[in-house]
DNA sequence: CGTTTTATTCAGTTAAGACTGAACGAAATT
DNA sequence: AATTTCGTTCAGTCTTAACTGAATAAAACG
């Protein structure tokens, strides 16, 4: 078997497992595959090109893109004179969802603090309820070390510039 | 209105957070209802109590205290004598749910060394995959962090605080 | 012993969402 | 202007899984 056969089957193996990852976030399937098939191939790929390798209709191209879009996963490029959108990967995504869920999780630490403020404080209620607060809050602290320790390292792909750049704080 | 209506609300707007929660980490909606009334009341519950007042089929309690028992966040208790199975929260749900995510978030980094281990070392996409795999391994370590954060807080047992476990009654 | 109370299992219903094809609107090409 | 090539939207199909009620099994009670 010629190794190009091979690395092909590694190719697919890894954009169905991108696939199942992002359903598991949340995602439609054929999102996450997109992510891999841009992750692996690392190339600028049109609209069409999408939904034609991928074997799946423009319809669900379109939807799954925009919520790439939205998420700041994906980024989209267009040019005057030319119909067709092109897509790469956003610079640097993996910090990105990061964000994304770090967001989530302060949001229902917050939620859950609020709650805790509206007990009564020395109830046994409020009392357990704040072991379920120091939970998020030990999560949230956990994940902003490793959005950091990502700031940290640099990503591989074409220049975009010194990734120390937008020296964004982090909440304690 | 009465601070114990107040109260009530609260305790049933919590309930159904934690069951909106709950069901975005892929358990049941009312698994997650069933804890977080667990961790709200403190107390220790019967299965047909946890039926009635969460209004819904003891079928749907069956499987949903059978996941939350699978994922080690709840204990069931069985007295000699007693038709009943009781139920309250694990002794440190939480550290729990962590490790469970754990061993997932490791899970996934695994494959991916592997999967860039079975790759030309310098291509291209050995490169870009290897930047996904340092998020893992960024993420790996944040939560690693945040479970020995939380291992170190103590937390409130489960069942016991001011209002006591003791004067749990069993309705027969 | 039979009866009652309990938890689990299974078939069926229902709800949610992924995916598609067709219709539509926008923009480039002729 | 007419046509072609796009991307988006919408109605509809299909899959998956939550949830329920009924049947079953197990254990306590009389």
């Amino acid at each position: 078997m010629p190794e190009d056969t091979t690395i092909d089957a590694i190719r697919s193996d890894f954009i169905e497992k991108v696939g199942m990852i992002t359903q598991g976030e949340g995602l439609p399937r054929i999102a996450g595959r997109i992510f891999g098939m841009l992750m692996f191939d690392g190339d600028v790929m049109s609209f069409s090109e999408l939904s034609t390798r991928l074997q799946v209709s423009r319809a669900s191209i379109s939807t799954s893109v925009r919520l790439l879009e939205e998420r700041g996963l994906l980024k989209r490029i267009t040019k005057p004179g030319e119909r067709q959108d092109f897509f790469q990967l956003a610079p640097n995504p993996y910090a990105t969802m990061l964000e994304v869920t770090l967001k989530r999780t302060r949001s229902t630490r917050d939620e859950l603090t609020n709650t805790i403020n509206s007990l009564p404080a020395d109830t046994g209620a409020a009392q357990r309820l704040s072991d379920y607060a120091r939970f998020y809050e030990s999560i949230n602290s956990g994940l902003c070390m490793a959005l950091e320790n990502l700031a940290d390292t640099k990503v591989s792909p074409a220049g975009q510039g010194p990734e120390g750049s937008k020296d964004v704080h982090y909440e304690k």
